[in-house]
DNA sequence: GTGCATTGCGCAATGT
DNA sequence: GACATTGCGCAATGCA
């Protein structure tokens, strides 16, 4: 009974048919270009692909599949499959109705979704933290970089001073006659 | 807050995910040094609230309510509640027991939720350019943090040489005795 | 194969 | 009231 999910999902993937989808978002993944329409897509679940692969995302897809919840369970099926669709029954396209028989009653099962619950919370925080981090430094970074600049500014100005006086100096010298002949 | 343990608590069921390709890009992409520990959160869904709040995070809190998905919840309820305790019923802590009668079988609720889908697509897309955003700048500042302070190393290693200039011609023309009363 | 880590997704609560 | 955010659990997948 717990496959259920599962089934629907392959018939419902039956309208992609195409298990090889296939790369297609490595293409847009590089981080260093990145183009501001339509963002990093990366093959949903669904058959959004298409859409997104022509920046049409966030179109109100078929929501065909994704029902339910605990409620009524033969409702949904009733309300996402015709009564008399069981194609979806059929291991056509290899419906995982052997994938293993974990029984979502298991204790098993639930120790495994409780300690994924925990990695999963886990690694968000890391992510969240790795977030704030770099937004922290990109901060500082900028402010560093705008006490350079202001640096830059001095350092500049001073420069040009020096190098005003040490050409005035150095007409002094010539209109002088001195014997004034370092570098420069 | 929120009612403790909501009761009726969400159930999911299998969610797609196709069998072709997936991202898995991305990733990796950090350099930082992201440490092991609690989190920022608030409200979640559960009742796990404490345990966080502490710092506690990450322990295997009490799976208790939130069992199930599309599978029996008869035997849910059983597995999570003792057969005899209705405590739960009770408009105690304000169960949403009639909270609104929106059927999940209902046109409207699978609109809403097909809406809200879609939004939060959308955020998280957006969520992830920004992030994507924010590391690219935080590189590109960093990059041109290196140029700035090369930049002022060369400023003032030039500014050393002139001033020594200066000061050899200063004395130069102390020595000579000569016409050299600029500035400085 | 086992176990944790990541990631996309939908749900629900909450914010705007 | 609609859309935006956010935390969460699920499942697939990456990875060691």
């Amino acid at each position: 009974m717990e496959w259920v999910g599962s089934y629907q999902v392959q018939s419902h993937n039956a309208n992609i048919s195409n298990p090889a989808v296939s790369s297609s978002d490595l293409a847009g993944m590089d981080m260093l270009s990145y183009s501001p329409s339509q963002g990093l897509l990366r093959v949903g679940g669904e058959e959004r692909v298409d859409e997104q692969m022509l920046g049409l995302s966030y179109l109100p897809y078929n929501p065909s599949c994704l029902s339910n919840s605990s409620s009524s369970l033969s409702s949904n099926l009733q309300q996402n499959h015709n009564p008399q669709d069981y194609s979806f029954l059929l291991p056509t396209l290899r419906a995982p109705l052997t994938k293993r028989s974990i029984s979502k009653d298991s204790a098993e099962y639930r120790v495994r979704r409780e300690r994924n619950n925990i990695a999963v919370r886990k690694s968000r925080d890391k992510a969240r933290r790795r977030i704030l981090l770099t937004q922290q430094r990109a901060l500082q970074l900028q402010e560093e970089n705008q006490k350079l600049q202001i640096r830059i500014s001095q350092l500049t100005q001073e420069m040009d001073t020096l190098k005003h006086i040490l050409s005035q100096r150095h007409l002094a010298g010539t209109e002088d006659g001195a014997a004034v002949g370092s570098s420069m």
